[in-house]
DNA sequence: GTCTATACTTGGATAGAC
DNA sequence: GTCTATCCAAGTATAGAC
């Protein structure tokens, strides 16, 4: 059962990702940490790169699915919100906020890294565009909204790793709980005022597109 | 002019974390990219770090000065928006963007380096609270709105460094310019319905606070 | 499949000449 | 203040015994 079999190095990198963050989770620790020889590293993931990816894939999936299994059944903003703060409430218990922050600030400073985390991204940001087109009015752009929200949330992931004690995190989800139930009624004043597509440009002093 | 004095130095961190990296700044990098002598990073920053904080803080304060010129007169949020949209293409076309999102990375990654970036951080936060209590309507709360504007806009420079194709930046500069003149008629509709300010919590049904 | 031992590399940092 | 030389630590990765 504590054979060092590739689950238990998977278990022993997240682990060591989140109590010794990234620049720690060297090949010798993660092993110190799960208690098997370092040259298993290499042999079950042939590089420490390769084992780390593996662990944040294996954390995105787990997570991926509650997200998915939380958010199905929401319809309203009003609803949406407080299953957002309970997701986010887990995740930060959970230690994955800083699995993920870890990784992805890794990633932001090793190029080798970069090309699967985005990959890894992609299942996200789809999750979030059909969210906000069941959810929000249909004026709100899916796609835009959607990254959007990614970026939101990994500025958020960061600022908390950053900063854990300022807790910007739990103050946004307070105001949102509630401004939310103020917002509901407005929307369809949004709808109205925005709902025509095909009307020209506002302010065309801009630069000029492609 | 060209000799290993201290800006020198500085100004070869900088060029080697927007052309390398982090994780490419070493001190050996360094000296080899400004052609000067590694041991003279030692000499006058006392270490690698020191340097690299050093780096980080003239591009900050110097950054910071742009900002606030370019928003000291704003007064509207159709006016304000062209104006960030500005200063988000000059941060970028001059690699700041990627300086910056390289050391958050790493102080994300790095322990030692955290609370001096979150020092750093501070400023930024002020002047963004500052310029939401004078362009945005008062019901907007003017700290949360700042912590939510800078965690935004931090997470779309590591975005853009992770996946500088998407440039989903400028998509939300675009989204924005389009969006801030149909959004500005209805603001005192929104003052108006959320103004009063003392009125008891609408969805108590959620988990009771402690 | 798991262990020991170790080769090899890189990088921070310092000593000491100039 | 600048350079050379070097020490030392840490880490990835592999060879080869078991």
């Amino acid at each position: 059962m504590t054979k060092p079999t590739a689950q238990t190095i998977v278990d022993a990198a997240l682990e060591t990702l989140r109590e010794e963050g990234f620049a720690g989770a060297t090949s010798r620790a993660i092993a110190r940490r799960g208690e098997f020889n370092q040259a298993l590293v290499f042999y079950y993931f042939g590089s420490l790169e390769g084992l780390l990816l593996a662990a944040l894939e294996q954390a995105s999936e787990e997570r991926l699915a509650r997200y998915r299994a939380a958010v199905a059944d929401v319809q309203s903003i009003d609803s949406l919100i407080p299953v957002m703060a309970d997701l986010w409430e887990q995740d930060k218990a959970s230690g994955h906020v800083r699995v993920i922050s870890q990784m992805i600030a890794g990633a932001v400073n090793r190029p080798e890294l970069t090309q699967r985390v985005v990959d890894l991204m992609q299942p996200w940001v789809e999750l979030a565009e059909e969210t906000v087109r069941r959810v929000l009015p249909p004026f709100v752009p899916p796609r835009e909204a959607a990254d959007a929200i990614v970026t939101f949330y990994l500025g958020v992931n960061l600022m908390t790793n950053l900063d854990p004690e300022t807790a910007r995190a739990d103050a946004f989800f307070a105001k949102a709980r509630e401004l939310a139930p103020l917002l509901t009624p407005l929307l369809p004043l949004l709808s109205a005022s925005a709902g025509s597509p095909g009307r020209p440009a506002t302010s065309p002093d801009q630069a000029s597109a492609t």
